[in-house]
DNA sequence: ACTCGATCCTAGCACCGCTAGACAATCGAG
DNA sequence: CTCGATTGTCTAGCGGTGCTAGGATCGAGT
């Protein structure tokens, strides 16, 4: 049995060298860059290897967003936790969601701009999918409003926020005035 | 000069036919579908000559955008022309814009998702993308608030908009709640 | 009528995602 | 301890991609 034990230990932790290195690659040179030949090389086995673990690449792209899910719900409540009173919470929350995805491009594209294979928004979804929603929804329900649906309402922040983002990273909207753009949304949006 | 005149004609008619032919091969079966070499055949032409007309393939998704960018600003336009009131105007601005996005998935991404080749928020913008966001801004200026750039606001609602528009044709947000994020997002950005 | 430049196509480059099939290493049964 | 079966990995290759070099063809101007 120990055998079999350490092989499998060995194979999840290729594993998680596939997934590494996939996202160093990402992040350094952009998800072109990432091709099953490169990657191979870089984990220095053959191409075949890759598919032993993922079905293609696109399941890799997978492994990666969820993998930035965790570290993304950690980062937005890690900013909000400092702040004091609703209104700093949620301008902390927007500053934290834009500071990741500025940081890492690569794994917000994996998460929320490639296709990973991963169903959002269903009951199938993946833990670490509902868990970032749910970082978002904790700060955000408080501001919600009366008669007005927290979930909906952690909605559409968000997909302000994403909007934001990727407006600003593909240079459609000027990076500078990114600041004024967040405090008009948390006005606005919040009720406080 | 005549001869001239008449090949410098079809020349331009075959670019049109390019682009055409891109948009509705992106539009049928996505952008993925759309090589250098399907669209070759459907024109009926050899590849050499899409690179006589168009520096490679991101110049021709940048054609598609130019395009777009003029239909939607009469879409946009169009939309608010009936309203009564501001209210009412922006609701069907905001409308009008989704609507687009989802009638016209492939121009939408080659417009704001994929890359053209196209300078965005500068000087040398191309008109046609000037005019898509001075047709947001005719509408959004009445209802900015006071003391709020009315070019900044028009930024940030339309992020909300590209946000909402995105995430929802990729299934990361369910499609059923459109409406109701649209009048949310109308009833506290705007300032009546 | 002939030359010469513009126009277009064939063929091919290097790369892509992905996979079939050969080969080596390891395991379990006799 | 041997030997067949299983597992794991690699080489090689398929059909596709964007793009281009170089030769053939055609037609306009002399």
């Amino acid at each position: 049995m120990s055998v079999q034990e350490r092989k499998q230990r060995e194979r999840a932790e290729r594993e998680r060298l596939i997934v590494a290195t996939a996202r160093e690659l990402a992040e350094q040179q952009g998800w072109d860059a990432v091709t099953t030949r490169r990657l191979a090389e870089r984990i220095e086995y053959s191409q075949p290897v890759l598919y032993s673990h993922f079905r293609g690449k696109r399941e890799i792209i997978g492994a990666v967003a969820l993998q930035g899910a965790t570290e993304m719900a950690v980062a937005m409540r890690a900013a909000t936790a400092t702040a004091d009173g609703p209104r700093a919470r949620v301008t902390a929350l927007a500053r934290g969601y834009l500071d990741f995805a500025e940081r890492n491009p690569a794994v917000y594209d994996a998460l929320f701009q490639l296709d990973g294979g991963l169903p959002y928004a269903q009951e199938d979804t993946p833990e670490p999918l509902k868990d970032a929603f749910a970082a978002l929804l904790e700060t955000l329900a408080e501001v919600a409003g009366d008669g007005v649906e927290p979930g909906l309402f952690t909605e559409l922040f968000w997909a302000s926020l994403h909007g934001i983002a990727t407006l600003t990273r593909t240079r459609r909207l000027p990076p500078e005035d990114t600041g004024r753009r967040v405090e008009l949304l948390v006005d606005r949006l919040a009720v406080l």
